[in-house]
DNA sequence: TCACTAGATTACTTTATGTAACTAAGTTTA
DNA sequence: TAAACTTAGTTACATAAAGTAATCTAGTGA
């Protein structure tokens, strides 16, 4: 299937950001170096798929692991600049969602 | 599941668009109205998936179905002004794809 | 030694997506 | 008049992705 009427490039970035948890876990970091677990509390993902789409991205080289050599260890991810510069997205979708979705208190 | 950190409609702004095919399906919208059979040959979706999109799509006002009485009847999907007011999200993400991504032909 | 923590991984279940065949209503063809 | 074709789907079934909970591995600390 896929007929490659629509540009390659583009659907690889749609299809990356069409993988669930992927664009907020960006999000996330782009409140800066996180750990592993602060990222899963802060948007309640379950430690498999996290751990899945941290290796995506660190693939992707839209995240970056650092480990440090602390006792014990230290895990952090950050974002790379291909990272970072997905916050215009992000912010775009930011900015569509409050102009157009209702909060609950409003339904 | 799902810890109220983030806003509820940045969250409900991603869900939709983490869903596969959604973003793909207003993409191809934005540049005009189209039929059923038009949008699954431009992308590649299944008539199943795609008939659930344009449900989900309809449903949240992104999408209008309109039924045209010619013979045989003809049905056209269009973008509703919320679904219009997509197209920078899309158009972000183009842009970004464009910098960031490379073709097959360059890998 | 036992219990605890962080960062995962594994086994299993549920949900989403894909494939292919089928349907309904009308149309053209033979 | 039936056979075949078209569009816009739907249904049944198969596979893939995501969720849940238990487990693992170092490295503490008591």
């Amino acid at each position: 299937m896929a007929q490659p009427t629509i540009c390659p490039k583009f659907e690889k970035a749609i299809s990356l950001l069409s993988q669930r948890w992927t664009a907020l876990v960006v999000y996330q970091l782009l409140l800066g170096t996180q750990r592993f677990s602060e990222i899963q509390s802060a948007i309640g993902i379950s430690g498999k798929v996290l751990s899945d789409r941290l290796k995506d991205l660190e693939r992707q080289e839209i995240v970056k692991r650092e480990v440090i050599p602390d006792t014990p260890v230290i895990i952090e991810y950050s974002l790379t600049e291909k990272g970072r510069s997905m916050e215009p997205i992000l912010r775009t979708i930011e900015n569509w969602s409050q102009d157009w979705f209702q909060s609950e208190s409003e339904v």
